[in-house]
DNA sequence: CTGTTAGCGCATTCAA
DNA sequence: TTGAATGCGCTAACAG
């Protein structure tokens, strides 16, 4: 009687069971009248197996309804085949965009993806920690509040790629382009002849935003201009209501708006529109990402795209070269991004 | 000399070395001079160990950076922690809120998430199957194409709950309700004195759509009225200026639209209004799922908003109640939506 | 082409 | 309070 060890039914033949939820390699094996290794085999699709016990493996996995223990085959394999991805949250499509690159990336690349969100954890490194010990390697967005602790922690023991972060030591990173394009942005408005822009955004809030403040204040300098000090707010939407109340009000002071994202831009620039104010005619307002409402909204929101799907798909990428033992690409990849003009800065576009 | 077995460093005592990629429970022990029960113990929090033993332990893990190693875990154990979450994809608002509050609920329950999305998925069957190896329990959307076979086969291996998808017999489901906010809102914009009301969207593309579809008729008969054809789209943007030409060309006769999602209906409206028509004044249009853009448009758009983070929680809820040994809720979980009413049904607001 | 066997790293009795 | 021994289900040599 086929292999008997402490799994097998023992003695009396299998009895034909209805789909049973503990079905094993064994219980398949035994059923097939074959061995273990040979169910793998063909699971695997691994060595040569004849058709006619390749068939009788199938049919018996098909009536056992056989689902292999994953963590089992990890055990014995040493790798999880599974990506972790660190974000703060999913709010806009930002993340989402990002998120959908990198699962499926991963997903043709046999991995899957297990997700956490940082927002509203209360023990950040517990978690990262419990992620680390069911994934073989890390792709950690910059601006999730991850201390840079945690992020070093892991790095040396698992792959770690971060994500439109600050470079940090020794750990890969991607993101998109910002400075320039930020200057870009800043540069066409100036050129509408605006005189008095405001930055509004927290630069030092991520490091996508310091960038881009970086490249406003850029275009200024290159004017022999001198820049406003930005208005620092987060950007969630709620900020951005108070920010219009504070330029209704009178204690901004401004002719132009260069919002680091689209959600504030929107938000203000439909708080003053209801207030009686024109845009672009009294004050311009361009934002970052072109998200959606971008360009559902009258005037079109000029904005900067970024390749974000992109972002997601490298970022895999990245990580399954690292598991499959490839070197660190250690000097930051940095893809271009797009200004994409619409009418809020002024110009003809509707 | 401590726990030799295959393991250990053997003859000579641990060298002082930096932290290692392969710490082992076994290097921890050797270390902590301790065994492995011992290190398993305090790691767990579980039995009595002394404070200075587990401190030994403790300066281990520290010192050899020690990253258990979930696979075995979840072997020895016999669960992964971790639930499955399969959503078609991710655009707009909808499947990331669910996910943000599947995410939230299963970390407080200790589970990870993994997450699956079947767009552009070749073989769909085998990637849950996949999926399905390396979780406890199954949250799956209901318009996420997957085969019901698929579903049934699932079911009986591992628990399974539908979000928002047609019930199945003796699988778990939860979802917003449809119908009687749909007839609510077609009521509603009946009241306008709409006569020519059309649904716009597919009523076989998902049980969501079918039961607002049903709501729309519903409310026509209550008034002894026979509602018009559907206009059958899949609600991607790019249909909705599809079918805005075909109103805009006289094809379709309609002086309200009751839109199986916001997305459609913003698209309709906005390039209604770029055509110069006046909406609510020609034509009303209300939609679905109240996402950012529509409190954002003006008109307003009027629409009806569903619970979805509370979805995603209940969700995650069933499943660890499941896998905890729970029984199965047969009863499909229904909870309330509310209707939002702004200008674009016709009210006098913005 | 197929079977036997030895771990993979951890949790967990059972003794001491 | 601690240690030794066993097995979780699977893969991968190694034999035959």
């Amino acid at each position: 009687m086929a292999t008997a060890r402490k799994h097998g039914g023992g003695s009396s033949p299998a009895p034909v069971q209805a789909a049973s939820v503990g079905a094993t390699i064994y219980s398949v094996a035994e059923r097939a009248g074959v061995s273990i290794a040979t169910v793998s085999r063909v699971l695997q699709g691994a060595g040569t197996v004849s058709a006619k016990t390749t068939q009788k493996v199938l049919d018996a996995v098909e009536e056992l309804n056989y689902v292999p223990l994953g963590a089992a085959r990890s055990l014995a394999v040493r790798h999880h085949e599974a990506h972790g991805l660190v974000l703060p949250e999913l709010t806009g499509p930002y993340y989402s965009e990002l998120l959908m690159g990198f699962e499926s990336r991963a997903a043709e690349l046999g991995q899957s993806v297990t997700l956490m969100l940082t927002d509203g954890k209360a023990d950040l490194a517990r978690a990262v920690r419990q992620l680390a010990t069911h994934v073989d390697a890390i792709a950690v967005l910059g601006s999730a509040a991850m201390p840079p602790a945690v992020a070093r922690a892991l790095h040396g023991q698992k792959p770690v790629v971060i994500i439109a972060g600050a470079p940090q030591e020794g750990i890969e990173s991607v993101r998109a382009e910002n400075a320039h394009s930020a200057e870009q942005l800043t540069e066409h408005v100036l050129a509408h002849g605006r005189t008095r822009l405001v930055f509004v955004g927290d630069p030092e809030g991520a490091p996508d935003i310091t960038e881009r403040h970086a490249g406003f204040v850029a275009a200024h300098r290159a004017r022999g201009l001198e820049p406003a000090p930005p208005v620092r707010v987060p950007f969630r939407e709620g900020e951005g209501e108070a920010v219009a109340e504070r330029i209704l009000a009178g204690e901004i002071d401004a002719d132009a708006l260069v919002c680091a994202n689209d959600e504030l831009a929107l938000a203000i620039m439909t708080h003053l529109q209801d207030a009686g104010r024109d845009v672009p005619g009294d004050i311009a307002v361009v934002g970052w990402d072109d998200v959606m409402t971008s360009r559902y909204v009258r005037p079109g929101l000029t904005t900067v795209r970024q390749p974000v799907h992109e972002l997601g798909v490298i970022a895999a990428e990245r990580l399954h070269q690292r598991v499959s033992g490839g070197q660190p690409v250690l000097e930051p990849q940095i893809l271009p991004t797009q200004v994409v003009i619409r009418g809020s800065c002024g110009c003809g576009h509707r």
